[in-house]
DNA sequence: TATGAATGAGTCTTCATTCAT
DNA sequence: CATGAATGAAGACTCATTCAT
């Protein structure tokens, strides 16, 4: 009943495809149980429920589970990824293309902030039911950019060398999301303020940055406590 | 039948509790299966079967499901957390204290590689299945001796003036568990040999402490490449 | 697949609203069955395959077993108790409001031979499980009105002293679902034919106001023998 | 444990027989709670648990579920049974003979208090678990001794010609389990005293011998009200 | 006697999926 | 487009019963 409303509006206007509408408003709903509760723990009902439809609509659009997670993949995160990694090129340091990629990812979960969350569980982890379809959307090539750039700098001796060129940029994709899925849980749990957005960019990129950088280890800091 | 082989095993010695045993058997099987698929995508059918037992069996040991995921923090989580979190002491220096976490962390879950894949997915997340319960483990007395050394070397100009003392703690655990959960899924999707575990140990502590130590940037040497 | 001939039959009319005739259809083999094995003994499955449906099918018009007993007190229960004890009024002296009590009993059960069964079992015995449900319905106000007017009429004289007008109402009732529960059975067990239903009530009546009326024992008769 | 301590006690003497004891302990929990839940709803595990004992220590009194309720009619219910028909004999008029009945099962089951709730609910009950059982142990030649009793001096113009001779034993029987289940929770539902024994005990004789009686209809003193 | 361990069958319930309308 | 009805498969959990010890 909501989705006829919905599919009916605009009357006067060459209605902007309402299939599409709808499409768009159960993947906004899906995305945001799923961060919410998982994948697995997202039921189909729920999704209609929450989206004001029946079960049975659902199945109109997404014939079945396994096409709606595709969807959620190649409709919504692929965009992010794509815009993530497109502007990477072999001619920025280290330190920029960092700085961009973390930048462009904290833009990007602005709009969907269901993207953290979801990252974490399904994508991350072993098993995830996400994985397999990221795969696919991962510019396997840009990644490679940002790497031979780090391990280039590290062998001029300007980067950290404990660093493993290999690890650092699921170091920089990790360490994004698991801020930006764990802040509010953590400011919580520990009875503190929420810190903001922009803290939060300083927070990560600074702990990135900082941390590629190479120089002196904390001890002495430490020790003069 | 597989429970009555085990039960004959050990036929000359008065055999270990055969309880405890099958109990034990049960919470290894489970984590494993929680590690690889989630708590919520795994069933009893499931780990009874990977036991060689029956699902009946499960509810002997364990009434509910929800005391089958207790088990699991109290008789085995939390003494990880304890392990890791008990030698905190108020008269270390922050960089002292970060790799001493670290380092226990990473001894524990040598033991117990289940740990990181489920604290990311079941503790850090949103509505995981675990969190409350681990909350209840949660050391805050010790948490809050770090986040304030932390905070006091800061405000002497000796830390990284970028980082927010409150959300340092989180990045310290979740980047021991992120990597950990992540660095085979990684080194096998970019064709990397996986790193050695002091590599790792040595590529999450130089992060941490370089990026907790306060100095110039990294500008300059992306610059010059 | 029989639901299936169920929603084709009708052929030429609207089909009468299936949704309520399943459900009616539900409610009454559940009813009959309660009657038969009590509500402890009948499952879900028991009833779907009953009415020729699956147990699933069952959850589709009555979420949980509760709910299934919430429909039938509420949908069938409370009707019967209101068409019984509504046109109770204080105008009436006892022994008409007797009469129509019973009366308006035995004419509703007529429609409902399941009721005595299920109030012996589930309403009148301790632990039963409509028991909660069926408090719900009753008219204490009716039922006020009838001890008071018993006890008026004992206070001066005219009704058997030995009476506890507190008890009276079970009485009533019990007499009337005790003798309808279990005539069949008592005709069977003793080899006799089943009485009449106008005999029923004239025994039931007849017990019932001749049990109230003050007057002379009955030893004398006894002892002629 | 309980048990076992029971089997032990007075080590002095030659101890009765300790099978026996924990027999008859399991009896009298189970019929305890046959009467609170019924039979359908009282498990084996849930008997043991009471008693002290480990459900399988239960089988090993009782075979099977058959073999307990075969034991509880047997070794409990025929007892009363016989002890309450026994002295009916062909020499006492109707009122002398149902006081006696009245008297006696109201004295039998003040040891046995959980034979009202049981006998409604699993023997007058069609489905009842235990009509069967019990119908082996009816007197059928003592309660067609009361039949024809009732009948003849009802044919002699002295007993209420409302009432159906056949029916009368059921009432009897019924008025008596009717009423001693039901007291307390009618008294509880409608806010009264709990009446004494003494006075339930005339209130059912009262309303069985007087509604035997022969006599003049309630009317009048009703419509006087 | 006594029990812990074990299980097959069955209970209620949920869910993705199908289909006639 | 949209949905109500329907279901098979599976999930957690219970229970009477068995058996080795």
């Amino acid at each position: 009943m909501k989705a006829q409303e919905k599919s009916r509006r605009n009357p006067g206007r060459p209605a902007a495809n309402p299939d599409r509408d709808v499409r768009e408003l159960l993947l906004t709903t899906a995305t945001g149980l799923f961060a919410e509760r998982g994948v697995a723990g997202t039921t189909f009902a729920l999704i209609a429920q929450q989206a004001g439809l029946t079960p049975a609509m659902l199945h109109y659009y997404f014939k079945t589970r396994d096409q709606l997670l595709d969807a959620v993949v190649d409709e919504r995160l692929a965009g992010l990824i794509g815009s993530v990694w497109e502007p990477v090129n072999e001619g920025a340091g280290p330190a920029e293309t960092i700085r961009g990629l973390v930048e462009r990812m904290m833009t990007g979960i602005e709009r969907m902030p269901w993207v953290p969350s979801v990252w974490m569980r399904e994508v991350l982890n072993e098993g995830g039911l996400l994985r397999a379809r990221v795969l696919r959307h991962l510019p396997f090539d840009k990644v490679r950019i940002v790497r031979q750039s780090i391990a280039r700098t590290q062998v001029r001796g300007l980067v950290n060398p404990d660093l493993d060129p290999g690890m650092i940029v699921l170091s920089i994709i990790g360490l994004v999301m698991l801020h930006l899925a764990t802040v509010r849980f953590a400011a919580q749990t520990f009875q503190q303020r929420l810190p903001t957005r922009a803290a939060m960019g300083r927070h990560i990129t600074g702990l990135l940055l900082r941390g590629l950088q190479r120089s002196d280890p904390l001890e002495s800091a430490g020790k003069s406590r």
